[in-house]
RNA sequence: GCUCCCGUAGCUCAACCGGAUAGAGCAACAGUCUUCUAAACUGUAGGUUACAGGUUCGAGUCCUGUCGGGAGUACCA
């Protein structure tokens, strides 16, 4: 419908020699100013210099619009122009609904493309926390809603094994290690002090008994990294979460990518030596101060070889790349960019997410975490409590600029009070009531007369329906996923509101069949929609 | 000090590119099950959108400033 009207109006302003680029449609809030609004007369009244209900009108008289698709339109001050869509067209739409099953909601405008989401990318010095959780959501949803608009897509996972941080992790371990053999030892300053550490470290006693202090520290660190990337790996599972690529920051190094970078940007003159080390010179590209690329050590910081790995999802091909970031890696990212930029890539390809902190909560205490001490909550014990659906649903629910306060004490009492379960609900009502139609005997007919389906609650349900395409759009437009979860949220109620007012099943056959028919597409929206968000669909609660 | 995010009902949060009377849930109060699942629905109450200016037909949304909260501002990642 907003394909037609955009077409016939932008028809008609060609006509009067007037400019099209203003153009806009938005669906009115309330159902009185109609399916379809647009502000184009006032957005003109300062090129025309008419007044807007003038320029509404001349628009508007000499068109002439499809009946099967608009019913009326509404001239109202300050100068909106309303229209109001067709029965016809309604019944049409929720038959292609039902047609379309499990496409529906999906649109193909990243056909052909190539994009990747790079999301978690934690280091393996421990398990995922309640911290880690909502980028894992985010990422994760946000890849869905990029499959979801035609877009082959990547799920990549970024992580470091060398440094210092593995380094104390290792000797974390080997202090675990020795200690279980009977040789008391200190952990290292700043070292690892959480229990998964002792697990690994019996494990690891189990399979080699013989280890001593002077086993080389590389024993101890690749065998922390493997059995906590077995245990990140678990939890992803459990989330639903599956990366198609683990990307070492290791083969950047050995393959030489990071020494090309610095090269290229030596060539360009933006690398210079001070004190023993080599600085970025981004104060020329307009920032405030260089940034050290490699330190005075050798070792280069995060920077260069982030640069080196972003240099490298431009040449696999990505076409459109995300990469979700918590807020501390806010500063990180645009030197980053800056560099890709003057190597000559098209930055407005990489979408940066930036997350604000998750404020962990027991009742009214705050929670604080730290992976290096033994304070913090995992991913994993939050699954156990609460289960992967409500986990799912509570990180994806607000904008991911907001700061989220998850309290543990409510997410564990959820039962009947959970918003993911009154969606679940409505799924489930309605595979209750077409159980109900089997036993009736009443046969669901796809090409069901649609005439009868015009009561106020019904016709809000079909309107919320209808919006479901829309809302993915919208989801890609803004990577902002929060959007579908209040969306489907809505959707439930005029679902609730409908059953609550008219029986599904009655002696009308004709009418039952057309509320069956309606209620055939609500549950394939409800079910596409959780499905974008990992959540599950019950048949019945 | 500087940069970024945030400030909306008692609490947790929505509001697509600036649109029409700022919306939900929870908590409070009052109601609705002989009928497809009451994990639901209806009603009442609750607001100077932190504050002060500005831009315009129109501002929660954009601009400037102030206040308050968070994050960053490393030769940590």
């Amino acid at each position: 419908m907003k394909n037609y009207l955009e077409e016939q109006l932008k028809k008609r302003l060609t006509e009067l020699g007037w400019p099209v680029d203003d153009l806009q449609f938005s669906r009115p809030k309330k159902a009185d100013n109609g399916d379809w609004s647009t502000n184009i007369a006032m957005a003109l009244a300062r090129v025309v210099r008419q007044a807007p209900l003038q320029i509404a009108h001349t628009m508007m008289d000499e068109l002439s619009l499809d009946p099967e698709i608009v019913d009326r339109y509404d001239i109202v001050a300050p100068g909106f122009v309303n229209f109001f869509q067709s029965p016809d067209y309604l019944a049409h739409q929720i038959r292609q609904i039902v047609t379309q099953d499990t496409r529906y909601g999906r649109n193909n405008s990243g056909a052909g493309q190539k994009a990747q989401v790079e999301f978690v990318s934690a280091n393996p010095t421990g398990p995922l926390t309640v911290g880690h959780g909502r980028q894992t959501v985010l990422g994760d949803t946000i890849a869905n809603i990029l499959d979801w608009s035609g877009y082959e897509v990547v799920r990549e996972y970024y992580f470091n094994n060398a440094g210092r941080q593995m380094r104390k992790l290792g000797e974390s371990l080997r202090a675990r290690y020795l200690t279980l053999k009977g040789l008391p030892t200190e952990l290292p300053e700043d070292g690892y002090q959480g229990e998964y550490l002792v697990d690994i470290a019996r494990d690891l006693l189990d399979k080699q008994p013989d280890l001593t202090v002077d086993t080389e520290l590389s024993v101890f660190k690749e065998y922390a990294e493997a059995g906590i990337f077995q245990i990140i790996k678990g939890t992803l599972a459990r989330m639903g979460v599956t990366h198609d690529v683990f990307y070492n920051e290791n083969t950047l190094y050995e393959s030489g990518k990071v020494e090309e970078v610095l090269d290229e940007l030596r060539r360009k003159d933006l690398v210079y030596e001070k004190d023993g080390a080599t600085w970025f010179k981004t104060t020329a590209l307009d920032f405030e101060q260089d940034r050290v690329l490699v330190k005075s050590t050798g070792e280069p910081t995060y920077r260069l070889p982030d640069m080196a790995y972003h240099r490298e999802k431009f040449r696999r091909g990505f076409n459109f790349i995300v990469d979700v970031f918590g807020a501390d890696h806010q500063d990180t990212y645009p030197d980053v960019l800056a560099a890709l930029k003057v190597m000559g890539f098209d930055t407005s390809k990489v979408h940066v997410v930036i997350h604000q902190f998750v404020t962990l909560m027991r009742g009214d205490e705050v929670v604080k975490m730290s992976t290096r001490k033994a304070e913090f909550v995992t991913l994993d014990e939050l699954l156990d409590e609460v289960g992967v659906d409500v986990v799912r649903y509570f990180y994806i629910m607000r904008g991911a600029g907001s700061h989220l306060n998850f309290d543990l004490d409510l997410a564990k009492r959820q039962t009947e009070e959970n918003p993911v379960f009154y969606l679940q609900y409505a799924h489930a009502r309605i595979a209750s009531i077409f159980r109900k139609a089997e036993e009736r005997g009443i046969e669901f007919d796809a090409h069901a007369g649609l005439k009868k389906l015009n009561e106020p609650e019904t016709l809000a349900l079909i309107n919320e329906l209808l919006t479901f395409p829309e809302v993915v759009e919208r989801c890609l437009r803004t990577l902002a996923v929060h959007h579908l979860p209040n969306y489907l949220y809505s959707l439930a109620t005029a679902l609730h509101k409908f059953y609550t007012e008219h029986r599904v099943i009655s002696d009308d056959v004709t009418l039952s069949q057309a509320r069956l028919l309606l209620l055939k597409a609500v549950k394939i929206a409800l079910r596409n929609g959780l499905q974008i968000l990992g959540v599950t669909a019950p048949e019945r609660m």
